[in-house]
RNA sequence: GGGCGUUUAGCUCAGUCUGGUUAGAGCGCUUCCCUUACAAGGAAGAGGCCGGCGGUUCGAAUCCGUCAACGCCCACCA
């Protein structure tokens, strides 16, 4: 073995291996309850980065820890083909060079996408390899391929049947960019400061004029109406009145509508049907036009009058300017307003009248909403449900057509000569009703359309196969909160309604991985980092630990280069404790499983009384997905308890023949069972420690431990307290690492024949088991049952050591006193259930003891 | 306008749901130790009125109320 570890040697190695070995399969347990994850689908659009470690480091403890128990374990692995975010990536690569992707054509555009997806697809399934991830890749999916596209069709044409999907007319979010429709989610939204510019509708018959306020000016070109409240006495008199529009001339009517404010500006509305949707509602009841004024470019159209080819804001200045000229102009006030952004390009949405494609989401809510209320899914931590209830009971239609190239076609064909339409299973060539011409639709669906349907999708649905039998619904969705509306809550609207089976039972949401500064990562803030550059540069074991460590449930995860280093010198130490065990244990002399020796010497049955503990309360944080406290535990156990103690204290015993195979056989076991408890962690160094110290078999493939309990045994926790006491005596006195003589004296006769190997060895004391003649001059180490004497003379100054003893002495009293408080509470006694107040006794009883102690050292010491 | 989160050691954070040893970790800091797994290490320390105030309780970092600061999400008052 190599006297360091390092990472990166070792972690190209196995993937391959356990990959031929049929471990990612979960037919390797075909006998097991099955076990489903299904990925949250990376985008193709990119790489990988810190969100996808985080959240496929989770995936991967989960899912190794439920193989080694013996599922049938199952993470099924796929890409998402993304629809607008990839388009948008390969149209700005083709624009470097200078091309359009309407230079190129649908079909060109469409090849190039595809050519993208496979290299960049490549790139991320190597990154997840690199990561160590153990999805079954035989049954890998994308949202695109053929069975899913079929998934996709049957369920527009079936939502289409039940009347839960419609084409209609409505105001919709348009960005003006990306050139297509956008869901309400996807437009964020912003507070600005921008203005309330008033405007004087003078009355058609030449008597004054009615004030309105509004944001956006250049929309009242396409003003077809004025609303008031009906209730607003100040407007009673005017409802019914017409207007004549500034600068377009036409006359328009004053209408009284519930929805308008009053309090609100001057309580008078422009209306503007096709790019508002208040307005539009407001149209709809009121039979109002509407009329486009502003196109799919963000201009003035034609509708515009003399402002027409103006873009927006230019229309907006522009406007403005005739008012005044026109003298109808009325103040300008500063406004904070919150303006809506396409969550992919930033730019501003343009509100728009458009036809298009439309989810009917109010009939799926209540089943999904149910599914969660009744516990069928789960959120952990439960505190996202009540986000998930809001979101969901006031939910609107989900705009769902695209005019977009890249993604699943609209399975919808128009008749030119009866105007039909037809939704389809299969294609049509021409029309049913009257044989006419057809023509397919040209957009194409939200990505998140597909993405609903993953967790069935990818097992073969509608097709009734084995796997959809065997692994649906899945047992644990794990992703970040950031897409629990875009995504989990429409997967369980789908899953319910085409399943009738919630498709996953526990939903852990982790948080967002920030940059050491605190603000969330970024290319363009150039404060993200690379997941693959830290594989390379500290192994994916090391950044894996620091991800799980950090991931405290739901909460952010501040992300330190630091963090990952340290995980490092942990691999380090765990190597290194490993190179001590082969250095004593031969390969093949520990068994796979099982083998916990019946009856232990006490250092032994101490190590193996702590791993059982230890393994169990593991194994129950992994199970509830505390994954944070899961590797602390492990961390501390294996550090502090394993290497510290267990393994100084099994030198002395490996150099005494009597003892020594005893003692060969609880290190292999306690090593063996400390790398089965981390291999869902970190896969790579303990696969490679495994067939350092076990040697036959992978560790992959080997069962979770279940250590039998062991008792405590009696002394050993007295010995270490002896020894620490040993080590802190010589620390404060400066003894450096000179021999000490100890005297001890046993009345119980506590010490066994072990004790004075470990004495010398972890305290650098020469012990003898006598009592000193008079314990004058000698300090007192310890409190415990045994007495331990160091004889004084020459070794320390008094004048050193009596104001230390009696700062002792004080911080002693005060906790004294603080346990007194508590006895002579009346009601504390009444009250405090007996084994609290017996811990107390015992705490007043120690702090007693020690202040004897420190009280006669005083003595001794003649201060 | 609603809702949520955060506030604990010099720094970054656990612990709070389920109240009970002397509140933990990593990094940093101090002292000692190159002991044959590891100096990328070991040993021993220093450092905290657990954001403020009030309440419940025998007992509060933890439960309740309130205030403050910071952050996030949602929302059709133009």
């Amino acid at each position: 073995m190599k006297p360091t570890y390092e990472p990166q040697d070792i972690e190209s190695r196995w993937y391959p291996a356990w990959e031929q070995s049929g471990a990612f399969r979960p037919e390797i347990n075909p006998d097991g309850e099955p076990f489903t994850i299904v990925i949250p689908p990376p985008n193709v659009t990119g790489v990988l980065h810190m969100g996808h470690a985080i959240n496929m480091s989770m995936q991967d403890a989960i899912i190794r820890r439920k193989r080694m128990q013996g599922y049938r374990a199952l993470w099924l692995p796929g890409m998402d083909h993304a629809g607008i975010a990839t388009q948008n990536v390969v149209e700005r690569e083709l624009a470097k060079e200078g091309i359009s992707r309407h230079d190129l054509g649908r079909e060109k555009f469409v090849e190039q996408v595809w050519q993208w997806k496979e290299s960049s697809g490549r790139k991320i399934a190597n990154q997840i390899r690199a990561m160590g991830f153990s999805c079954d890749w035989s049954r890998e999916r994308f949202t695109l391929d053929e069975g899913l596209s079929r998934a996709v069709r049957e369920v527009f044409v079936t939502l289409y049947e039940e009347g839960l999907i419609y084409r209609g007319n409505r105001i919709i979010n348009w960005c003006p960019r990306c050139h297509t429709a956008i869901s309400d989610i996807e437009v964020e939204h912003e507070e600005e400061s921008g203005t309330l510019t008033h405007i004087r509708y003078p009355f058609s018959d030449g008597d004054g004029y009615i004030e309105v306020a509004t944001t956006r000016p250049e929309t009242m070109l396409g003003d077809t109406g004025v609303a008031v409240h009906p209730d607003d006495e100040r407007y009673a008199e005017v409802v019914g009145r017409t207007v004549r529009l500034p600068l377009m001339e036409r006359d328009i009517p004053v209408v009284a509508d519930d929805a308008v404010a009053m309090d609100f500006g001057t309580g008078a509305v422009k209306v503007t049907p096709a790019h508002d949707p208040l307005d539009f509602e407001i149209a709809e009841r009121q039979g109002l036009e509407p009329v486009q004024v502003i196109d799919t470019e963000a201009k003035i159209t034609a509708a515009g009058g003399r402002f027409a080819g103006m873009d927006r804001y230019h229309a907006r200045s522009e406007v403005v300017a005739a008012l005044r000229e026109d003298g109808v102009l009325g103040n300008i006030e500063e406004h904070v307003h919150s303006v809506g952004h396409c969550s992919r390009c930033k730019t501003v949405i343009e509100p728009m009248l458009s036809l298009q494609w439309f989810v009917r989401v109010q009939p799926l809510v209540g089943p999904a909403i149910a599914a969660v209320r009744d516990g069928e899914s789960r959120f952990v931590p439960p505190r996202w449900e009540n986000n998930y209830f809001h979101w969901m009971e006031n939910l609107r239609d989900w705009t769902i057509s695209r005019q977009l190239w890249w993604g699943h076609r609209i399975p919808a064909w128009y008749c030119d000569t009866c105007e039909d339409v037809i939704v389809s299973r299969v294609d049509v060539a021409s029309c049913p009703s009257c044989g006419g011409e057809v023509y397919g639709d040209e957009d194409v669906l939200d990505t998140w359309f597909s993405s609903a349907l993953w967790p069935f999708s990818t097992l073969g649905w509608p097709d009734e196969t084995d796997d959809l039998a065997t692994y649906y619904p899945t047992n644990v969705l794990v992703t970040g909160y950031d897409i629990i509306y875009f995504w989990v809550a429409r997967m369980l609207k789908m899953g319910i309604h085409f399943t009738d089976q919630a498709p996953f039972a526990a939903i852990p949401i982790h948080g967002l991985v920030r940059a050491e500064d605190g603000r969330k990562m970024s290319k363009s803030l150039g404060n993200s980092v690379d997941p693959l550059e830290l594989v390379e540069n500290y192994g994916a074991d090391p950044l894996r630990l620091t991800l799980l460590q950090a991931a405290a449930q739901g909460q952010d995860v501040p992300f330190s280069e630091e963090w990952v280093d340290a995980s490092r010198r942990f691999g380090n130490k765990l190597w290194n404790a490993l190179r001590f065990a082969v250095e004593h244990v031969t390969i093949g002399a520990v068994p796979a499983d099982g083998g916990y020796p019946q009856d232990p010497a006490p250092a032994e049955q101490w190590i193996l009384s702590r791993l059982s503990t230890v393994a169990a309360t593991y194994d129950g944080l992994l199970e509830e997905y505390k994954f944070s406290d899961a590797v602390a535990l492990i961390y501390n156990f294996a550090w502090s308890e394993v290497f510290d103690w267990y393994l100084e204290m099994a030198k002395a015993p490996l150099r005494n023949e009597a003892r020594a195979a005893a003692t060969k056989a609880t290190l292999g076991v306690v090593l063996r069972d400390l790398l089965k408890l981390l291999h869902p962690l970190i896969p790579f160094v303990t696969e490679e420690l495994w067939s350092e110290l076990v040697g036959e078999g992978m560790l992959i493939t080997a069962a979770w431990p279940q250590p039998p309990a062991y008792p405590i045994p009696p002394g050993v926790e007295t010995l270490q307290e002896l020894i620490v006491g040993l080590r802190r005596f010589r620390a404060e006195h400066n003894l450096g690492a000179k021999r000490l003589p100890l005297l001890i004296d046993d009345p119980q006769h506590l010490v066994a024949d072990w004790w004075p190997a470990q004495l010398e060895a972890l305290a650098r004391v020469e012990p003898t088991l006598e009592a000193p003649a008079t314990t004058t001059g000698h300090a007192r180490i310890g409190a415990g049952p045994v007495q331990a004497f160091i004889p004084l003379a020459g070794l320390i100054d008094p004048e050193a050591e009596c104001p230390r003893l009696r700062k002792a002495i004080a911080d002693t009293e005060a906790l004294l006193a603080a346990a007194h408080a508590k006895l002579h509470n009346s009601k504390f006694m009444e009250r405090a259930p007996a084994e609290v107040v017996a811990k107390e006794q015992n705490k007043a009883a120690d702090f007693t003891a020690t202040l004897e102690r420190l009280h006669s050292q005083l003595e001794q010491l003649g201060c």
